[in-house]
RNA sequence: GGCGGUGUAGCUCAGUGGUAGAGCAGAGGAAUCAUAAUCCUUUGGUCGGGGGUUCAAAUCCCUCUACCGCCA
């Protein structure tokens, strides 16, 4: 069996002229935990993130702001650099579209789309929202109070006429139906992916991919004129960071295992982008995942609501991984999210401090009164034993490999934890406070059989809760280098008679706030 | 308007033909090592409505209804 032990892994590029707010983090620290996930499991990953820089929208807010577009975007572009460092996000690479590298990938693609006769120059006409930068087509406008046509979205629109390049995007439907039908897992949700083949079986239209009506973008290459329309420069990132085109093997990470995306943005994902590479010669990516959206409380983020959480806001309140685990907890992934703070509270309190925290408080702080600090030495184990740490050793990360693989973080989570709750039952049915008076050498072995399960819970639950884990794995004086998942083995077991030292609480227990009325 | 999805215990959801499930919330009990944490037991549902197929349907078919998504 020879596996590519490569995983490539991306988030989508946000626009600079957002500010990061709970989506753009919630989809990074999806991305971020299987990083992490993969990294643990013997991969060489390569995680990219980065920043969406061009368009008329920046140029005016630029102009606005009295400074150059790159002063600008280098600005605002650090916003979602400090959200990396502030969330603690593992990211191997952030890339930013006014980058050379990037510009260089864009118009070498594009040249290559030309030169395959798969991007020609015509006329684009029609009605065009400047604040929307859209065109939108007659019946889709309503008439406004002063006779101006009106968008949907509320902008005003007025009929233009434009020299455009336009991507042969038409020709590629079947292509696309056939790549899909061989590649049934290539996007998910199902229901997500059902939408995206019944779009392309709509038919599919050429699509305009370059604007005359501003130049804040990537140069056309042979007519100055033109800039690159927001298509073919974003999506571009996902190459030009994995060595496009200079390296044709890309470093082995293309095609890319997985474009996380939100739902607002799969079509671009799932139906642009691979036709964009199979036109060029490339291979589409492995897999698009569109996730949700999280409403506050039952109501949608909103200026006006003023509800709006900032990411900031979350992990002052609950801390960076409890942060981290509610979000990937509570709701199935893929779903739209309620976020309640409430729940939120419940969660942390029932799963991190109650379940996952006090097991580990409650079995180290005994260990540390009554064995002299030290990691007990296991006499022969009993069935019970070994049934326990069965399930830590062979089953658990089994089972959470499949359920990553598939993006379903709160099933993974609902794994570890099921071994989190059977350690709860197994230390109330061996009673090593009662051991403590009639049996010590048997006491020993349990609590010595719960380190152990302690310990790998710790391990496998590092992607998601990097730092917490990592105070536990310190306080079992579990060495930096034996926490990579092939140490949830018996081979890599604890030590006895290691010192450790006194145990203190990882997961807080949050206070529950009253109602008010 | 077309296509698709959803509607199961107070809440979030699992369950694709064979006597309704989990977690949380609620109730009772046990234990006392621990972050007053833990463990056990338990209340609770005419599985959106109606009709049909079947020995048997939450599960298949038809229909109605509500909500959501994609497209137009």
């Amino acid at each position: 069996m020879t596996e590519n032990k490569n995983y490539y892994i991306t988030t989508p590029i946000y626009y600079v002229n957002d500010k990061p707010h709970l989506g753009h983090t919630y989809t990074t620290i999806a991305c971020d935990v299987l990083a992490r996930f993969k990294r643990l499991d013997g991969y060489n990953v390569k995680f990219l993130t980065g920043t969406d820089e061009h368009g008329l929208k920046v140029k005016q807010a630029a102009e606005k702001n009295g400074v150059s577009p790159q002063g600008f975007t280098d600005s605002v572009s650090q916003n979602f650099r400090d959200l990396c460092g502030f969330m603690n996000f593992s990211n191997d690479d952030f890339i930013r579209t006014t980058e050379e590298r990037h510009i260089k990938a864009c118009q070498h693609l594009w040249t290559v789309l030309v030169e395959r006769g798969e991007i020609y120059l015509d006329k684009y006409a029609g009605w065009y929202a400047v604040r929307d930068e859209a065109y939108y087509s007659e019946d889709e406008l309503s008439n406004g109070a002063d006779g101006k046509k009106i968008a949907p979205s509320g902008a005003e629109v007025e009929w233009m006429e434009e020299e455009s390049y336009f991507f042969r995007l038409s020709a590629w439907g079947d292509k696309l139906l056939e790549f899909y039908a061989a590649h049934p897992d290539f996007c998910l949700p199902e229901t997500r992916f059902n939408e995206v083949k019944s779009f392309v079986r709509g038919g599919l239209k050429d699509l305009s991919v370059s604007r005359t009506t501003f130049d804040w973008g990537v140069p056309v290459p042979g007519n100055e004129k033109h800039v690159m329309y927001v298509w073919i420069d974003a999506l571009t990132n996902y190459i030009t960071a994995a060595g496009y085109p200079d390296d044709p093997d890309m470093g082995g990470f293309w095609p890319a295992d997985l474009h996380m995306v939100g739902k607002d943005i799969l079509r671009f994902h799932a139906v642009y982008w691979p036709a964009f590479l199979m036109a060029a010669g490339l291979e589409p990516p492995k897999r698009v995942f569109a996730h949700g959206w999280w409403l506050i409380e039952g109501e949608k983020m909103s200026k006006s609501l003023g509800n709006a959480i900032a990411p900031a806001d979350l992990v002052e309140r609950y801390g960076l991984d409890a942060t981290r685990y509610v979000l990937l907890r509570e709701v199935p992934f893929g779903n739209d999210g309620d976020f309640i703070h409430a729940n939120a509270v419940n969660r942390i309190n029932n799963d991190l401090a109650n379940g996952l925290g006090n097991l580990a408080q409650r079995t180290l702080s005994f260990i540390y009164k009554n064995c002299d600090g030290k990691i007990p030495t296991p006499a022969e184990l009993t069935d019970n034993d070994k049934a326990l740490l069965k399930k830590v050793y062979d089953d658990m990360l089994f089972t959470v490999r499949i359920e990553l693989d598939n993006q379903r973080f709160h099933k993974a989570l609902e794994t570890i934890w099921d071994v989190v709750n059977a350690a709860n039952v197994y230390i109330d049915i061996e009673a090593p406070w009662s051991l403590k008076k009639t049996d010590t050498a048997r006491m020993g072995t349990v609590l010595y059989v719960l380190s152990e399960v302690i310990r790998c819970l710790s391990i496998i639950v590092q992607p998601v809760m990097p730092k917490s884990s990592a105070r536990l794995l310190d306080q079992l004086c579990v060495a930096e280098t034996e926490r990579g998942f092939d140490c949830i083995t018996k081979s890599s077991a604890l030590k006895a008679e290691t010192e450790i030292p006194q145990p203190q609480g990882i997961f807080p227990r949050l206070q529950v706030e009253e109602k008010a009325a």
